[in-house]
DNA sequence: GCAGTCGTACGATAACCTTCGTAGTACGGC
DNA sequence: GCCGTACTACGAAGGTTATCGTACGACTGC
């Protein structure tokens, strides 16, 4: 009920009822997406989105929290512009917005993702 | 007092009983220092003491909050290993732990200080 | 149509973060 | 010794966040 024109500004030509509202290129902030990505369960859903590639639901990213919390992460990481999510019939598709973090921040992902991985392999190997 | 056995482990010789405590290099976490980049006076902050390059006292970026607040951000800038706050008379100096940075997260610091360059012309000139 | 699976919404709670004001400590100059 | 400057510590208000539980809606398969 009423889901496209009492909330946002920003969305992104919403023809179906069950579409979901991203932010445009535009509306990401440097800043938003820092602070999506200092959460550790939010991270971690990152780097097993950027190592998978491809689409990936969100049943299929098991994290240590309840389902509720789940679903908040990846709202989360949806409004801040670092993952869009479409929905494909029960499940919903999750993807890194690469093209969009690349124009608008170049290397950063990457760098991130790179860093993610030399602490997580540091503090197995101590 | 006893300011160096009772809380933390990683306190970096502690001679003065005026020194301030930081983290060691391998105490630093991804997680810690996205945070503290992710607050805009914190960014702000960084992005000014990035520019100096060399040390720069408190008191020389303005920032539009009190003085308090102010402390705080910088006492968070350094919890989290991004600078590195010494005692200089009055004055207290800072600068960016870039060396330790760059080794644990090699680009990182430089990706994020130009996405904010970025950013800022973006939102200058629309 | 009915049941099962997947995900959401809402309420609640506890912790945290940002901000402020005030009072206080350390250092340098007179 | 005394005062001014630079910064801190503490307490508090206000908002945000992370987490949970339960109840609910949407789609698939029988």
């Amino acid at each position: 009920m009423g889901a496209t024109d009492d909330s946002g500004a920003a969305v992104t030509t919403a023809t179906s009822p069950r579409e979901l509202a991203h932010p445009a290129r535009d509306e990401i902030r440097l800043e938003g997406v820092l602070h999506a990505l200092s959460d550790p369960m939010r991270l971690r859903v990152v780097r097993e989105l950027a190592a998978a590639g491809a689409e990936v639901s969100c049943s299929s990213i098991e994290l240590p929290v309840t389902k509720s919390t789940t679903t908040h992460h990846f709202r989360v990481l949806r409004e801040c512009g670092v993952i869009r999510q479409v929905y494909r019939g029960t499940a919903k598709m999750n993807g890194i917005r690469r093209a969009d973090l690349d124009a608008l921040f170049p290397g950063l992902l990457d760098t991130v993702l790179s860093a993610a991985e030399n602490q997580a392999a540091r503090l197995e190997n101590p």
